[in-house]
DNA sequence: GAAATTTGTCCATTGATATAGACAATTATA
DNA sequence: TATAATTGTCTATATCAATGGACAAATTTC
């Protein structure tokens, strides 16, 4: 299971490594406030010098993954990654419930625009419509665990960025609308190194990835009212699909 | 949505511009067999020397992605993501059906093995229960699309190597042990960069991205009887989850 | 207290990455 | 047919990535 490394790829052996290293930490063979084996292992083990490890290691404890002690070792920091659960009544706050003390929803920025022609498919509207565009921001225990941006018909949801801000909830800013139920009609997955958008929005180092999600959601009659994509960082967080 | 890049990071220049462009390519912005803006024009775009954009180019070319014409421009020959369903009936070769002309599953490898603590959690086994692993290999119109590796009790499924091997497929193999239908119970969902075996196993270029689903299968009674981790390349897959 | 272990910091060298500029080769266009 | 546009090749230079070695600094172990 030593998994190897590829030379000259465009990615660096000390990126991969650190990788790795995040991969062996989620799986669970390095142990939550355990040392790392030492260096000069790790350096054995993936067939790299020493010095490479340590640009991983180094880039780990920057990230707040791991702390060095000089004399003692090096010591895993972080926790699990979030289990993000994707179903038919997927909401931000409700899925994370247990596994983050804290969590919210910000609203960072809010536009009305013409829908592009992805959009308008999604919603079922007419190309050019005017839409509502709905920065947003999870967070969970202070860190960033979702980077959304949120489309709805203007026409029948005028006003929802304001309820936006304020209840900072998508369901209860629906709820002001009349609609008391949704459902998410379906998720398109996929997954692509972060861009320095995602970086700055979710705090990530450069070279991270993102797990990115499009989704449509409708009312129970089956009329869709919000159109989504949503960046997850694949280092914090996995999607766990539930049954509909 | 002029995504920037990152210096420094670990992941070169080139890499990043041809995630991008192959990014652009999938979400439509650059369009099948149309010609690419030239090679000045994207160094401008993405803020770098004219030399970084065609090495991205080079890459994606090397890939297959993009043919290169001196004096004529360079080409988009890619087709689009295969869209992969994953729902409660999920199966392999149904799910591309309409996408590629030919598909099929190949057995690379299958043995018997004392189940990890993993694997016999996701089965509902004792630790240490004998179970067989098999290696298969998913392939649409020749290109590796899936690479998975499933595990069965195999107190109860004796013999399903050999099934597999001839008939290719899991589904017919659960027949033959009496199972006419099954379901997905759980698909947990990340990603992360291609290890070296995933590069050779899916002929991936160095640096690209896996999606990873670790899923039960269930008969219809709720009895596990597959645990199966499968990773995807991101660059040629996406996942659509689907309302059953 | 001495020895062993482990992380931290140097220096030097090599190859990959990125920039810069110039010009050749090929194709399309006026 | 000349000109423009575009990809291909070459040289040179600077920085990042990776290796190798030596030794210092801190901690644990004997």
């Amino acid at each position: 299971m030593a998994n190897s490394l590829e030379r000259r790829s465009g990615v660096s052996l000390w990126r991969q490594i650190a990788d790795q290293i995040l991969q062996s930490i989620a799986v669970g063979d390095f142990a939550e406030n355990a040392a790392l084996p030492p260096e000069v292992a790790l350096a054995e083990r993936y067939g790299v010098n020493r010095h490479t490890v340590r640009s991983a290691i180094a880039a780990l404890v920057q990230d707040g993954v791991l702390r060095a002690e000089q004399g003692r070792g090096t010591f895993v920091l972080s926790r699990k990654r979030l289990s993000y659960p994707i179903g038919a009544r997927t909401r931000f706050s409700e899925g994370l419930q247990g596994q983050a003390s804290e969590r919210r929803s910000v609203l960072l920025e809010s536009a009305v625009e013409p829908a592009s022609r992805r959009v308008a498919e999604g919603l079922g509207l007419a190309r050019g419509s005017t839409v509502i565009r709905l920065e947003t921001r999870g967070e969970a225990d202070g860190q960033p665990v979702s980077r959304a941006t949120g489309w709805f018909d203007a026409a029948r949801f005028a006003g929802i960025d304001a309820a936006m801000a304020e209840t900072g909830s998508v369901t209860a800013s629906f709820r002001r609308f009349g609609i008391g139920d949704y459902l998410r009609q379906s998720t398109v997955l996929s997954a692509r190194h972060a861009d320095a958008a995602d970086l700055a929005d979710l705090d990530l180092q450069p070279g991270a990835i993102v797990l990115v999600t499009v989704a449509v959601n409708v009312t129970p009659d089956g009329q869709p009212i919000q159109f989504a994509e949503t960046r997850f960082p694949a280092e914090r967080v996995e999607l766990k699909i539930s049954a509909l």
